[in-house]
DNA sequence: AGCACGCCGACT
DNA sequence: GTCGGCGTGCTC
């Protein structure tokens, strides 16, 4: 007898076929079951979704076909995970199919279900591991043993707000390490934010777990990955047979049948928020995934999960706010530095600000900071230098009329990168040789403006120029950025390269704020970050402190030098609150400070947003969508407690010759902002039919935007 | 999203 | 005369 089984394949929102599709099937198939069915002329990957109203209308004469075939040796995708993509696709306004088949490795598409099979045998060769017990664990400090002790006998969520240097690696090493210990099958998953940070996450996890638990006990999930091993880590999670998934973001849709522990290091990190197709927070999906799991166990603490940051997300440090009224988060401190001593051995760097306004105008580098970095070259110590901005100019500006390097195809000037001679767009890529003369007016006095790390580069080696190492070699320049670690490897080689010694001042992008010990670094400085802190993006001074705490945590790794390690922020705002703040390294008051001005303003954590974009042929036919679609939301959406504010261009107007407009909608309720959202998304798909929005191109909702 | 069908410009 | 541009429409 034949069934009818709902299945879910990989479609947009806005498609008609976006829910779940009926077919045949001879065999009666559990929910979860990856199976092939034809569509249209095609045939793909599909998943058995629970039964729900699927059929077609009978009078509509769609035909209901019959699956193709089944994807034999794959166990069916869990309850708990299914409840996830469900929870996933409405929270986010996306399809189930298209978060369901963006979660599995992309091979299961790609490959015939015999193809599949052969690799499953292939991958099936489970070295168990020796006996050997885990490489001996470095003794925990006294903050480390009762932060374990708390999170082992507590329920969570936890959020551990730990100093940069408190140990909070070995933390999660320990969790992870006791988790296994105590059960048998048990998975962890551990996320970091960026995909340069997984091999050293990885290293240290192999090193302390491979030889027990085997070769296949630890595995990565990251896009850098190949088709092929990703497909192999997936299987090997899903199998069981991985304990251990690090991974970014994307790891939080991995299938993980007996998960135990989720860590989320760095959750502040905006990289936990993806930025095309759905998207999601993998930090706040980490959460519910935990509490999905012990809903299902029925246990409060089946699942633990444990936040992490030195500079914990506004939202976090919230719901682990301490006091009577209570945050849903046990927050967890560690306020030293391992290693550090009385003496001032391994503490944090001491900050000094230097006033740019009693400066010479346009200096770059100011004397005393010049001075201390030729100290710390004489005694052979490295300084790092940050400039947000890479390329050797972010304008190239005439002298004589006022032509400057606009992109054809974007609202945004391109950048002057003087080392392949280009004119380049950092938003289209577009991309040109720099012209000799003014395109406008002939005039050959065309220069730069502003500066980049390429200038800064160059400009540090003239003022060095004169400086002698103790050798008595010239001074050696390094710099770090998109561009100079664009080819594979080439991160890993330059960080090698400063790790042996041979650099004395690394310049750089906020690439190497994040995640890597310099042992040897003393001094690290912040050349201009003022712009952040009269931003009008509310998040901007939440992401500066972060920055600014992370890169101040690259000084002074190592406790012998911890003394004398400095961090230099050059401000004409040394008074600012935030830095005063930085200067006794007190995050507590910082994020008091910032949730008093949200709590005023009415802003999350204190409200919810989201955001529609629309992207058009015309910025009218933009802002016109969304006008019109909100205009017909009061018919039929559910208003209350919810704020639409009118279009706006957004910062990047026009990108590769797309204009882009978006609009704000706000509400102090998450559930009512979830209604409206729902029941509004009918109504901006019937405003993309009329005949006004031709021209558009597509739209998208952004709900818990990071910047408006 | 794919993949078809369908109607207008520059090439063998 | 065809190849191919992407606009519109359909897929259980």
């Amino acid at each position: 007898m034949s069934q009818l089984l709902s299945v879910v394949i990989q479609a947009p929102a806005h498609s008609a076929i976006a829910g779940l599709l009926s077919y045949q099937s001879e065999l009666s198939l559990a929910p979860g079951t990856l199976v092939r069915v034809p569509l249209g002329k095609r045939e793909t990957l599909g998943v058995v979704w629970d039964p729900g109203s699927s059929d077609p209308d009978p009078g509509s004469g769609v035909e209901i076909r019959a699956i193709s075939g089944v994807l034999q040796g794959i166990d069916p995708l869990n309850a708990q995970w299914r409840r996830l993509i469900s929870f996933a696709a409405g929270y986010y306004q996306r399809s189930l199919g298209e978060v369901a088949l963006a979660a599995l490795p992309p091979q299961l598409r790609d490959l015939s279900p015999v193809q599949v099979l052969r690799r499953l045998k292939r991958g099936s060769t489970g070295a168990a591991g020796d006996a050997t017990s885990p490489t001996a664990a470095q003794p925990l400090t006294q903050e480390q043993g009762e932060v374990l002790r708390r999170f082992g006998s507590e329920a969570g969520p936890f959020l551990l707000f730990g100093a940069t240097g408190s140990g909070k690696t070995e933390v999660y090493l320990q969790a992870v390490q006791d988790l296994l210990a105590r059960n048998p099958s048990a998975q962890a998953l551990v996320m970091v934010p960026e995909i340069n940070l997984t091999p050293q996450l990885e290293a240290r996890f192999r090193e302390r777990f491979v030889g027990q638990y085997g070769e296949d006990s630890v595995v990565s999930m990251h896009s850098g990955m190949t088709p092929a091993q990703r497909l192999k880590s997936w299987l090997a999670a899903h199998q069981g047979v991985a304990r251990m998934v690090l991974g970014t973001r994307m790891a939080v849709f991995a299938s993980l049948p007996t998960l135990r522990l989720i860590v989320v290091d760095e959750e502040h990190d905006p990289s936990y928020k993806s930025q095309e197709g759905a998207r999601y927070s993998a930090r706040d999906l980490a959460v519910y995934r935990s509490q999905l799991e012990n809903a299902a166990s029925g246990s409060t603490s089946d699942c633990r999960v444990l936040l992490g940051s030195a500079t914990p997300s506004m939202e976090s440090w919230y719901h682990s706010r301490p006091t009577a009224d209570g945050g849903r988060y046990q927050r967890l401190v560690m306020p030293s530095r391992v290693g550090a001593t009385a003496t001032g051995a391994g503490a944090l760097p001491a900050v000094r600000l230097v006033d740019m306004s009693q400066q010479p105008k346009r200096t770059v580098l100011s004397p005393p900071l010049l001075e201390a970095i030729g100290q710390r070259i004489a005694r052979g110590e490295q300084s790092m230098i940050f400039l947000n901005r890479r390329g050797y100019a972010p304008v190239l500006q005439c002298g004589s009329c006022d032509w400057k390097s606009e992109c054809p195809h974007c609202s945004a000037y391109r950048v002057f990168h003087k080392i392949d001679r280009t004119l380049r767009c950092h938003h289209c890529g577009f991309t040109e040789r720099v012209p000799r003369a003014c395109p406008s007016c002939g005039d050959l006095d065309i220069a730069p403006v502003g500066r980049g790390t390429e200038r800064l580069e160059e400009h540090l080696g003239e003022l060095l120029s004169g400086i002698r190492r103790a050798g008595g070699e010239p001074v050696r320049i390094a710099r770090i950025d998109a561009d100079s670690t664009r080819l594979k490897g080439a991160l890993r080689e330059q960080l090698a390269h400063v790790h042996s010694g041979a650099v004395d001042v690394l310049v750089g992008t906020q690439m190497i704020a994040k995640g890597h010990d310099f042992r040897n670094i003393t001094l690290v400085a912040a050349l201009n970050p003022d712009g952040a802190l009269f931003s009008s993006d509310f998040r901007a001074a939440e992401r500066l402190f972060s920055l600014l705490m992370q890169a101040g945590g690259r000084a002074g790794r190592d406790a012998a030098q911890g003394l004398s390690s400095e961090m230099w922020i050059q401000t004409m705002h040394p008074r600012h609150p935030l830095f005063a703040a930085l200067k006794r390294h007190d995050f507590a008051s910082f994020a008091a400070q910032q949730l008093a001005e949200r709590e005023q303003a009415a802003m999350p954590p204190f409200s919810f947003q989201a955001l529609v974009r629309a992207e058009a042929r015309s910025q009218e036919i933009a802002q016109g969508f969304l006008q019109a679609a909100s205009a017909a939301a009061s018919a039929v959406a559910d208003f209350a407690r919810v704020t639409l504010y009118p279009p706006v261009p957004m910062s990047i107007q026009r990108v590769a010759d797309v204009e882009r407009a978006q609009m704000l909608v706000e509400s102090p309720s998450r559930a009512a902002l979830q209604r409206f959202l729902a029941g509004w998304h009918g109504v901006l798909q019937d405003t993309r039919r009329q005949p006004e929005a031709k021209g558009l191109i597509r739209w998208a909702v952004d709900v818990d935007p990071l910047a408006i």
